[in-house]
DNA sequence: TACGCGTGGGC
DNA sequence: TGCCCAAGCGT
C-alpha cells in the first residue's frame, strides 16, 4: 500500500509520514484497503500535508469523501487536521495519549498511527486482530464482550523490537491467511501454537453476538431542475445519517411516509431507488419535475455545469441515477 | 453497553 | 439473492 514504507526505507531509518498514515487508516475505519487506495491517492494529490487539509473547505472535503460512507469521519478527519495545526503546531503528536485525544481517533486508530508512524510498542486490536487471537487463544466468549480478553492476548504478544512491523504483520496475517471464512490454516506461521486448530472449531471463531433485524423504511425523493438545467439539492444537516453531505431533498423515512415535496411543481413519480444501510432498508420514491425559477421552500439551486453526481452519497446517486434519463427526456422535449 | 453510522464485494 | 463482512468511533 503507497502509505507504507518497505523494508530498505525502514533499514535506512526512513519512518512513514503520519499524515498519510492517519489519512489511511482513519479511510480504514470498517473500510476495504481496495475501497481505499484512490480515495488516498485523491486527498494526498489534493492536500500533501495536514496544514492543506486543515484549510480546505469543508464542502470539498465532503465531496470527495462521497461513496466512502460513514461521513463522520470526514467531518472528524477536518476536525482533526484542524487541532493539529491549531493545538500541535502542525505536527502529529506522536503518543497514544496524545492522539487519541483527539477527534475520529480512537483505541485502534491511536495504536496503529503510534505504532506505524512512530514505532512506539502498542497494541493494535482491528476485527483482524481479534479474530487472529480468538483463533489462536481458541476463546469462545462472544464479541463484542470478548474484546478485553483479546486485547489482553495481543499486548502479550506485541513485539518491542519492532512494533510498527508486528503492528502490520498481525492484521496481515489476518487479512490473507486468518480470514473470516476457509482460514489458509496450511500456510499459517501459527498453525502448531493455535488453539483452534488443534481444537478444530477455527470455522466457529470468533463467536458473534447475534443479529439484530433490519427494519424497512420507505420515503420520497425530489429531483428538480430549473429551466437553466441548474438542479435542486440541500446540504444534509451536521449530524445523523448522510450527515453534512449534499442530497436531494425528500420527506422522511419512516414506515409510511408522508409527500414533501421542497417546491410547488407538478412533480411525477417515475421510479424507485433501493438503498441498504447498516441498520435498515430503504426504498425512494423518486419524483421528478421542472421547477420555476422562483426559490424553493426547501435547498438549493446548483448550476449544470457545477453538478457532479460523484459528489453525492450513494444512496443519493441512485436517486440522480434513476430521475436522470427522465429528466433528459423532459429537456429534450422542451427543446425539441 | 448498545446503538447509529455506508458501502461494495464475496459467496 | 440475501446475507456477511472490512484496518471503528462517538454518544
Amino acid at each position: 500500500m503507497p502509505w507504507r514504507t518497505g523494508p530498505a526505507e525502514r533499514a535506512a531509518g526512513i519512518r512513514p509520514d503520519p499524515y498519510r498514515v492517519w489519512l489511511s487508516e482513519v479511510m480504514l475505519q470498517q473500510t476495504t484497503v481496495a475501497a481505499v487506495r484512490k480515495y488516498h491517492e485523491r486527498f494526498t494529490a489534493l492536500w500533501p500535508t495536514v496544514a492543506d487539509l486543515a484549510a480546505a473547505p469543508d464542502a470539498d472535503v465532503m465531496a470527495e469523501w462521497a461513496g466512502l460512507g460513514y461521513y463522520a469521519r470526514a467531518r472528524n478527519l477536518l476536525k482533526c487536521a484542524r487541532a493539529i495545526v491549531a493545538d500541535h503546531g502542525g505536527r502529529f503528536p506522536d503518543t497514544h495519549d496524545a492522539l487519541i485525544a483527539l477527534p475520529g481517533i480512537g483505541p485502534y486508530t491511536a495504536a496503529a498511527v503510534a505504532a506505524i508512524a512512530f514505532d512506539r510498542p502498542e497494541t493494535v486490536v482491528d476485527g483482524n486482530v481479534e479474530r487472529v487471537m480468538s483463533r489462536l487463544f481458541d476463546v469462545d466468549t462472544p464479541l463484542p464482550a470478548a474484546k478485553p480478553e483479546l486485547t489482553a492476548h495481543a499486548a502479550r504478544l506485541t513485539s518491542h523490537a519492532r512494533p510498527g512491523d508486528h503492528a502490520q504483520a498481525v492484521m496481515d496475517l489476518g487479512a490473507t491467511i486468518c480470514t473470516p471464512k476457509s482460514p489458509a490454516c496450511g500456510i499459517c506461521p501459527l498453525r502448531d501454537p493455535c488453539l483452534a486448530r488443534q481444537n478444530g472449531t477455527e470455522a466457529q471463531r470468533p463467536v458473534k453476538a447475534p443479529k439484530k433485524a433490519k427494519p424497512h423504511r420507505r420515503g420520497y425523493a425530489y429531483v428538480g431542475r430549473r429551466d437553466d438545467g441548474a438542479w435542486l439539492v440541500e446540504t444534509r444537516p451536521e449530524k445523523g445519517l448522510l450527515g453534512g453531505m449534499l442530497g436531494f431533498p425528500g420527506s422522511e423515512w419512516s414506515d409510511a411516509p408522508a409527500p414533501l415535496p421542497p417546491a410547488p411543481a407538478d412533480w411525477r413519480a417515475v421510479g424507485e431507488a433501493e438503498h441498504v444501510f447498516t441498520h435498515f432498508r430503504l426504498t425512494l420514491t423518486v419524483m421528478v419535475a421542472d421547477l420555476p425559477p422562483s426559490n424553493p421552500e426547501r435547498g438549493h439551486f446548483v448550476p449544470a455545469s457545477e453538478f457532479r453526481p460523484g459528489t453525492l452519497p450513494t444512496a443519493m446517486r441512485k436517486v440522480h441515477d434513476v430521475a436522470a434519463p427522465h429528466l433528459l427526456v423532459e429537456r429534450a422535449r422542451a427543446a425539441g
